[in-house]
DNA sequence: TGGCTCGTGCGACTTGGTTGCAACAACGAA
DNA sequence: TTCGTTGTTGCAACCAAGTCGCACGAGCCA
């Protein structure tokens, strides 16, 4: 991952000039920490992959902001962890500014190494009835188990 | 829901009872709260009600542990919120110490008024088809949208 | 290049939740 | 009914995630 994220900085740098907002260095930088990254990502996560791999080190309060900026740009969205910390990850597959307000996700998190990953394209939309009077906007679907590292 | 709670101690003494545990004057009370919400209760909530309504004052730090002493014994499931904040339901439509461990839940949370509700009973088992070597032990669909008093 | 505007960094703060420990209460045995 | 053991409670201190306010600085358009 330490170096890793550095190949991503170029594509970064692209979807955030895509969105029509200012391209700044924190903006690239926690962006490509997120296009490097196949699973969710604390802030803390983000903060440190910056502060170890170069001088791209970003304060941690403008980390959070990025990430928030970046989930109302549609490019992330945010998961509720167990461990009641936000998690951040690529909305769709890489596609730029989907924004789409009204979502169907679904994530597993491993109960052995803890990360969280996205299952968008394996899960059958599920369809909720709900009681009368009562409107959806979203549903999120959070599956808990081991991956297959860890049940090895 | 001031007073109402007071109208569940005994059921709350004898669900109690039921686990075989030390029946102790918090326990029946931070029970006798969730008995009495049909919605999901943060550890604040518990703590304000029992605070308010009469000489049941109960520590903060003693309803967090109650709380997941109650989760511990299967009478209780909690719920990450939205807020980063835990809240807590019964598990089942109050039967007793149920303790199943592998379970499918599913709530709806108002981004109206905030409130989670329980929708265990209508919404249908959800069957997912996880990456090869992964194992599931638990699904949680949470619901987001309007309740039918925010929607009006 | 200059200037306006928005983003960033820093420090202080809030809040939800946890830990350690001493005092206390529940409950079975005598 | 009393006693002793053991689990529970209350208190205070602590920790970590996240937020706020503000001054400085960088991005971008004219």
């Amino acid at each position: 991952m330490k170096a890793t994220y550095l190949d991503h900085l170029d594509r970064s740098e692209s979807v955030i000039r895509a969105t029509g907002e200012r391209l700044t260095q924190p903006r690239v930088a926690v962006l490509a920490c997120l296009l490097a990254s196949a699973r969710a990502v604390s802030h803390l996560d983000v903060a440190n992959t910056l502060a170890l791999a170069d001088q791209h080190a970003v304060d941690r309060v403008t980390v959070y902001r990025v990430l928030e900026w970046l989930v109302g740009q549609g490019v992330a969205h945010r998961i509720a962890g167990d461990d009641r910390v936000w998690r951040f990850m690529l909305t769709p597959p890489t596609s730029a500014i989907p924004a789409k307000p009204h979502g169907h996700h679904a994530h597993f998190t491993c109960d052995g190494c803890g990360q969280t990953i996205c299952l968008d394209k394996t899960i059958p939309k599920v369809s909720v009835k709900l009681p009368k009077g009562f409107r959806t906007s979203e549903i999120d679907l959070l599956v808990r188990g081991r991956c297959a590292g860890c049940t090895a």
